[in-house]
DNA sequence: CTTGCATTTTACCGGTCGGTCAACTAGAGT
DNA sequence: ACTCTAGTTGACCGACCGGTAAAATGCAAG
C-alpha cells in the first residue's frame, strides 16, 4: 500500500533490462549482464521476478506506458484533426528512431515488433502480451479514421480492418528501415500510410 | 568440381537448421541440436561451417533459394498480367502460412523478416545479406509496377518507392498475423497492398 | 600398394545460461 | 526488546553454449 516504493532495484532492473532487450533482442541478453548493469544481485533479481520471461513482461509494460504517455498520445490527441494524428505519429516514428541511431549508432526499431518475431512462437503468454498491444494501437488508428469518416475528411471505408493495415504497414516500413540501419526510409514510405485503403464489405 | 557433391552432410545441417530457426530463431537454436538432427557430430559441423554465423549465412540463401525458384518465381511470371502477379504473390504468402501453421500448429511467419529484427543491429554481415534479398523482392514488385504503368493499368506513380512500401507492407502484414498466430489475418489484410501509392516526386 | 585429402569421430575447452538456496541485514510494528 | 518480513548477498547448480584439436576413417588418384 505504500506510494513510494522501499527501493528503486526492481525498476533498476527493469531500466537495464529495457535498452538492453531493445538493442540486442531477448535471447542475447543474460540476467547476469543485467543485473551487473543495474547494480543488483541475481539472487535479488529472483526476488523481483520469479523469471526471465517475468522480466521481459514488465518491460513490455513499461515500454507500453513510454509509448501511451509519450509522443504516441501526443500523436492520438483527440483535439488534433483526426488524419494529422496519423501524419503525427508517423513523424514522432521517425524522430524517434532517428534519435536512437544517433545516439546509439543503430536504427533499434519497435520493441514489440522486435519481440514479436522473437518470441511468438515460443512464449503465448508474451505473444498474447504483444498482441495487446497491437490491439490498443489498432484502435487508436480506427478511433482517427472513424472520426475522419464522420467529419468528412475521407470516403467512408472498413475503418477496423484499415486501421490494422496502417499499423501493419508502420511495422514492415521499421522492419525494412532496420534492415538499411537507416531511418529515412521512415520518412520516404511513411506518408504513405494514408493511401491504404480497405472498403466495407458489401452487400 | 564435383557435379555430385560427396556427401549430403552439408545439406542435411542446412535442412535441419532451417526448419529450426524458421521456428525458433536463430539464438534460441544451439548447434548442438541441429547436430543431433542431422544426425551430425559437432567437429564434422565445423569441417563445413567455420561458425555458427556462416551456417545462418547458407541457411538464408537456401531460403532465398526456395523462394526464387518457389511460388514467388510462380508469382513474378513476366507472362502474368503485373497487377495480377502481386495478387498471386498475397495469395501464395497467405496459402503458404496457412500451410505450416497446419503442420506446425504455428504461424512461422517470413524467415528473413525474423532474422532481420533479432540479428541486424549485432551482425552487419548477416544484415547486409538479408538487405540483398529485400532489395531483390523490391525489385519484382518494382517490375511490376512498371509494366503496369506502361501499360495504362495503373497511373503513374515512383515505382521504387511504392515497391518498397509494398514490401514493407507484406512484412507488416505477416508480423501482425504472427502476432495473432492466425494467417486469416493476411487474406483479410493482404489484397489492401495495392491500394499503397507513392507519387512521382514533382518539382 | 601407397600417398594424400576430405570427412568423421570423440573428447574436450572455458564460459555462460537460467535458476536455486541458505544465510544475513535492516527497518517497521507491536 | 522482539518479531516479522522485505530485501540483499554470494556461493552454487546442472545444462548448455560456440568452438577446438587430434586421431581415426574412407576413398580416390597415382
Amino acid at each position: 500500500m505504500n506510494i513510494n516504493s522501499p527501493t528503486d532495484t526492481r525498476s533498476r532492473i527493469v531500466a537495464a533490462a529495457k535498452s538492453r532487450f531493445h538493442s540486442r533482442s531477448y535471447a542475447n541478453v543474460g540476467i547476469q549482464e543485467i543485473c551487473e548493469n543495474a547494480g543488483v544481485q541475481k539472487g535479488s533479481f529472483y526476488h523481483f521476478f520469479p523469471s526471465k520471461r517475468d522480466l521481459a513482461l514488465a518491460v513490455i509494460d513499461d515500454f507500453a506506458d513510454d509509448w501511451a504517455n509519450g509522443f504516441v498520445a501526443e500523436a492520438f490527441d483527440p483535439a488534433l484533426p483526426p488524419m494529422e494524428r496519423i501524419d503525427y505519429l508517423i513523424d514522432a516514428a521517425y524522430f524517434w528512431q532517428k534519435a536512437i541511431k544517433e545516439v546509439h549508432g543503430r536504427m533499434l526499431g519497435c520493441i514489440f515488433g522486435n519481440l514479436t518475431l522473437e518470441v511468438s512462437t515460443q512464449d503465448d503468454i508474451m505473444r498474447a502480451k504483444l498482441l495487446a498491444i497491437f490491439t490498443l494501437a489498432k484502435s487508436r488508428f480506427k478511433d482517427a479514421l472513424d472520426q475522419a469518416v464522420v467529419e468528412g475528411v475521407i470516403a467512408p471505408l472498413d475503418s477496423a480492418l484499415t486501421a490494422e493495415a496502417m499499423l501493419a504497414y508502420l511495422e514492415g516500413v521499421i522492419l525494412l528501415a532496420k534492415s538499411q540501419n537507416d531511418p529515412e526510409l521512415l520518412y520516404r514510405l511513411g506518408p504513405a500510410i494514408k493511401t491504404l485503403r480497405i472498403e466495407l464489405k458489401s452487400n
